[in-house]
DNA sequence: TCGTCTTACACTTTTGAAAGGA
DNA sequence: ATCCTTTCAAAAGTGTAAGACG
């Protein structure tokens, strides 16, 4: 689910990159974030303890992610948010702004934002809230935004804001602008992915994914609830016309239309008879507010959202220096370096832009806590949910996560982490033993639908999940010998008790909206100075086809335990613990590569980066493997193993929920497809079974059949090499989106998609445990596909999504990893028939190579979004389809 | 008839080019 | 000639309302 799959097409032409070709492989099944979305159950991932972290290690160089208008997220989250999609496109509001920390000043990042379904459900807007009334419509071509800025270096997405707001959305499904295609009255999970392009070869090795719940949205082509028309209105500068003492505010509205049908009749009857005094009814008029539109506005003042920005303790993340580009990857450089001038010029001018949304800092917190809508369609465990849990849960994972993070990087923890589930759903039918509530949160929209029941608290605090890297992949690697040590961010502390504002922050290309940075502290983690570099995997990986264990991520449940949260406690700006606005997903072992690649199921999660020369893929130390002629993703995202024994440990059933972290999560087809490899499938989770050649045409990829969703893989792959992380605003509201109907539940997603708790007690047993078939094996039982709870790390109680386990037509590409299984509450994998749940699915970012160069896959042209001849960068998108986007 | 979507509209903000000055 | 600031117009982003569509 969250889980993004990127694969570093290592051999790389010498054409711009402009001209390169992408195809991202579209999923067939719903993203890890799916999960996320659906289910994401109240329990939040523990924070590590703040004592635990300390300068140096591991967990504090993970990288983190906050979303900085969390507040205004929440706030319509409370409400119920909507986003306007159109056929020309629309912006989000609020704006997707985060900041990053826990990356290496060095190395550059690419960062995408993608948006996924929640659940396959469509919504309506009856009786004052969002009720489910039919299945979701065909998936549509997954696009993903580049962010503008990107690639550009730690320090540059540290020392600023970074914004989406150039993203747009569409409702046209022939879209050629490249925006993100999404339908209409659904509902949607924004996913924020972090790609490390140390170079170009090694470009999506390590991968974060960010999920925060609140950023939930139903899309809309109009507004249908009145309260977010109200909370827009007032917190978009775009709308100030609507304000009550705008111009275009109804009573202007009216007088202007009253005055012009007069003017018209007067026209008609004595032209000249008209006076310009006239005009006077169109200035502005002092406008008395009614007390509702103040209590908007009050809600909407800056509140500090400090306790939900506050940061998760990084986990330790490998850092690599910057390596000089290997062959074929002059293209790459050239590319980026021209994107990164660029960009890098547009968001210097957009640092300084104060947020004029007021987002985090204007919306207070109290309407969010109240009303704020849990992701998770079932209403029962959600809704109960307080606000204040959320809160309390940020103190947890802040306090707790911390040493469990701390695992130190061994190869072994990265197969562990690779097999790791990426959501424990067990939990998410009624069965669970998180409690849930039955009645929605006041003020929700959503009427929560009946379901599993584990209170829901979403962190809105970002997690770094770090996923374990696999040493000897890293160590192997080239560029690995050459990777400094991760120098700690000065600008950017964020562990709890350590988390210190960051005055010199900038805003990245927040187009003015955002708010002003001063008022957000950056979090910094002291501990963050240095960590050790992590392993990389070996390019001359003996067997490709190794099971994930060796190549697989380590990802390592960056879903940190959320221990029970008090639902009274709220968090505090000065609270280290309650802001950690993300919480990492660990990354999806694909156990099955081919299935991934399946004509059918070209790519469920994401870019592809197939390799184009498999001799530069070893060079560079990312194994590819010789049949399949996937990469084998190298394990940057190696390392939090701490992680998951701190959340089985701490995590309480109710308050902590799984993330899903398995980025690509791949569905397993039973007949691997031609592009499969069935050694690779089998076996090895870092290698990933190059694609076929696919017809060259205008869309590909679209002309790809999609496996009817019983067809379904029960198994998820997860991805090795990418990190997920996923943040939950722990915070997160009552699921006020009605759960889907279990009925089109898959039996065999659903074992796969119940995780029991994990422990990670001993990295060494989840190492041993993991093993690719088991993997396959994604049907486990104990995996329940439809859980809501996010299998990853979280030992505790794994929250039950009410929507999860309803039939959702997308299936669930996350692969669990046996070895979590055991951790897993057994109660909860019991209490769960995993028949019932549809797996989580999940999505594996991948960036296809241009055929033309060469490789096998159809090339895509990454086009850059239209410049409007702006200096600065518009984004580019890529089109999962296969559709040129740019 | 209802639900949904499209389009035009008026307003606001953003953006970039041009002009002017140092 | 370069750099910076200011001004201005165009483009883009908003929600609303009316109408179209199925």
């Amino acid at each position: 689910m969250l889980g993004v799959e990127m694969y570093p097409s290592l051999a790389l032409g010498p054409q711009r990159l402009s001209d390169c070709y992408y195809r991202a492989h579209v999923p067939l099944y719903p993203t890890t974030c799916d999960m996320a979305a659906r289910g994401l159950p109240p329990r939040l991932l523990q924070p590590p303890p703040a004592s635990a972290e300390t300068p140096g290690t591991p967990q504090d160089n993970a990288p983190k992610m906050e979303l900085e208008n969390a507040s205004l997220w929440k706030q319509f989250s409370t409400v119920g948010t909507e986003m306007i999609v159109t056929k020309k496109g629309r912006r989000m509001f609020p704006q997707l702004r985060v900041k990053l920390s826990g990356l290496n000043p060095s190395l550059r990042y690419i960062l995408l934002l993608d948006i996924v379904p929640v659940d396959s459900s469509r919504y309506r807007f009856q009786d004052n809230s969002w009720q489910v009334v039919g299945g979701a419509e065909a998936r549509l071509p997954d696009r993903v935004f580049i962010h503008p800025d990107s690639p550009a270096t730690g320090e540059h997405w540290q020392n600023r804001t970074i914004s989406f707001h150039r993203a747009k959305l569409t409702n046209n499904t022939l879209d050629a602008q490249g925006y993100i295609i999404l339908h209409s009255l659904h509902r949607y999970q924004p996913r924020v992915h972090v790609i490390e392009a140390r170079d170009v070869l090694m470009w999506g090795r390590a991968q974060h994914s960010f999920i925060f719940p609140e950023t939930q949205f139903i899309t809309v082509t109009a507004y249908q609830n009145s309260k977010i028309t109200e909370l827009k209105i007032n917190s978009n500068p775009f709308a100030k016309g609507f304000r009550e003492n705008g111009m275009n505010c109804k009573k202007q509205r009216e007088a202007r239309l009253k005055r012009k049908i007069t003017s018209n009749q007067d026209e008609c009857l004595d032209i000249e008879s008209c006076d310009p005094c006239d005009s006077t009814e169109l200035l502005p008029q002092s406008v008395e507010i009614p007390s509702s539109a103040l209590s908007i506005i009050n809600t909407a003042l800056p509140i500090t959202d400090s306790g939900f920005h506050t940061e998760v303790p990084s986990l330790p993340d490998q850092t690599v220096s910057d390596q000089p580009l290997v062959l074929g990857q002059e293209f790459l450089t050239s590319e980026i370096s021209s994107m990164e001038s660029q960009q890098q010029t547009a968001s210097e001018n957009n640092v300084n832009d104060t947020l004029m949304d007021g987002s985090g800092q204007m919306m207070g917190l109290s309407g969010y806590t109240s009303t704020f809508p849990t992701p998770q369609l079932s209403s029962s465990s959600h809704a109960s949910v307080p606000l204040p849990q959320s809160s309390s849960i940020y103190s947890m994972v802040s306090s707790t996560q911390n040493s469990d993070l701390q695992l130190p990087q061994s190869s072994p923890s990265m197969s562990t982490y690779s097999s790791m589930p990426s959501s424990d759903f067990t939990g998410l039918n009624t069965a669970t033993t998180m409690p849930s509530s039955t009645t929605s949160p006041p003020g929700s929209s959503y009427p929560p639908i009946s379901h599993s029941s584990s209170p829901h608290l979403l962190p809105s605090s970002s997690y770094h999940s770090l996923l374990p890297t696999d040493q000897s992949q890293d160590n192997l690697s080239p560029h690995t010998p050459t990777n400094p040590p991760f120098q700690s961010i000065p600008t950017s502390s964020c562990q709890g008790s350590g988390l210190t504002i960051d005055p010199g922050q900038n805003q990245v290309d927040d187009g003015g909206l955002s708010s002003s940075n001063a008022t957000t502290p950056a979090v910094q983690n002291p501990s963050q100075t240095a960590f050790p570099f992590p392993p990389v995997q070996s390019s001359n990986d003996p067997d490709p086809t190794s099971p994930p264990c060796q190549s697989l991520p380590q990802s390592v449940l960056p879903f940190q335990p959320v221990p029970q949260c008090n639902p009274n406690q709220i968090p505090t700006p000065s609270d280290p613990n309650t802001t950690p606005t993300a919480f990492p997903f660990p990354p999806a072992a694909q156990s099955t590569p081919n299935t991934i690649m399946t004509p059918s199921n070209p790519n469920p999660m994401g870019f592809h980066f197939p390799p184009v020369q498999q001799n530069h893929s070893h060079n560079l130390g990312t194994p590819i493997h010789p049949t399949t002629g996937y990469f084998s993703l190298p394990s940057t995202n190696v390392i939090h193993q701490a992680p998951m024994q701190s959340v089985s440990n701490t995590m309480q059933p109710t308050t902590a929920y799984a993330v899903p972290s398995f980025p690509a999560s791949l569905p397993k087809h039973t007949t691997p497809g031609p592009f499969q490899n069935p050694a690779a499938t089998l076996t090895s989770h870092t290698s990933y079974p190059f694609p076929t050649p696919i017809p060259s045409g205008p869309h590909p990829l679209q002309s790809l059949t999609l496996p009817p969703s019983n067809s379904i893989h029960s198994v998820p792959a997860i991805p090795n090499t990418t990190q997920i992380q996923s943040t939950f605003s722990q915070s997160y509201p009552n699921p006020s989106f009605p759960h889907i109907p279990p009925q089109t539940a898959n039996p065999c997603q659903i074992t796969s998609q119940s995780f029991p708790p994990i422990q990670t007690s001993s990295t060494s047993q989840l190492l041993s445990q993991f093993n690719p078939q088991v993997t396959q094996a994604s049907t486990h039982p104990q995996f329940p596909s439809s859980s809501n709870a996010y299998p990853a790390v979280a030992p505790t109680e794994i929250g039950t999504f009410s929507q999860l386990s309803s039939a959702a037509p997308y299936l669930p590409d996350m692969v669990l990893h046996p070895s979590l299984l055991p951790s897993l509450d057994s109660s909860l994998s019991s209490s769960a028939p995993p028949s019932l749940y549809n797996p989580f699915p999940s999505y594996s970012l991948r960036l296809c190579q241009d055929p033309r160069s060469s490789l096998h896959l159809p090339l895509r042209h990454i086009y850059r979004q239209p410049q409007h001849a702006h200096a600065h960068g518009q984004g580019s998108y890529f089109d999962l389809s296969g559709r040129a986007v740019f």
